[in-house]
DNA sequence: CTGTATCCATCCCGATACTG
DNA sequence: CAGTATCGGGATGGATACAG
């Protein structure tokens, strides 16, 4: 299911959660069910290569559910599991911290503007 | 200091907690502070060039802090911003989610093992 | 001790084409 | 529609040597 020998979860965890896609997945399914192809117009810029990989990353670590459905064309649906919505929250407070921690940068890049440093 | 173009502030905290040693070298600065070459023992498997650009990161962040003493030999110390430190309980909640899925996952597992199949 | 620069192997990821 | 396979360019990260 994984093969990961690190001992420390925050470090397992964020082999999941890391990179640019994860977190964005899990956005759009928050609010409910979504298709292979609704994720792809959710997310114009990421390949067809790398939905599926990431997908099926977040279905091995238990937080996304796939549901094929017979017939033709193929349909499949994907959700979040409990655990997955669970996650919700918890990634919510890091996006707070961190455009509290933003704006605070902003000032205090104001803050040394206006003393007469250069901003890069 | 940042030049991510990103509307979603996830996105952009994972850019910076993402990867492996972000939260490693977060917890181990949580409980003090800690010299460059602390940090290399704490963790001896990340290069000496890895701990220097991770280190930046988490500078322009606004999660390190990195005070310089003069003298030879050269002394550096690091420590976690009050912004870092606000962040550790929130990285700690994602740790405590980990450890409960993976034994959900570990209990899944079994079953299945006790259902006949392989569990590679 | 702390940090930078260079080189080089590796891996990630996008593009593309193909299957069910 | 959903997913897999393959290839190649580019980013990533380790090793090493050097500088302050």
């Amino acid at each position: 299911m994984k093969t990961l020998v690190s001992r420390c979860p925050i470090e397992e965890v964020m082999q999941v959660l890391g990179g640019r896609w994860p977190s964005l997945l899990i956005y759009y399914l928050k609010d409910g069910t979504r298709r292979f192809s609704d994720l792809r117009r959710d997310n114009p810029t990421i390949s067809h290569r790398m939905l599926t990989l990431e997908l099926r990353k977040l279905m091995d670590a238990g937080i996304v559910r796939r549901t094929e459905f017979e017939g033709y064309p193929l349909r499949v649906e994907y959700d979040l599991t409990d655990a997955g919505q669970e996650l919700v929250p918890l990634i919510d407070a890091l996006g707070d911290w961190w455009e509290k921690t933003e704006s605070w940068c902003a000032d205090r890049q104001r803050e040394m503007a206006t003393a007469g440093l250069a901003v890069t």
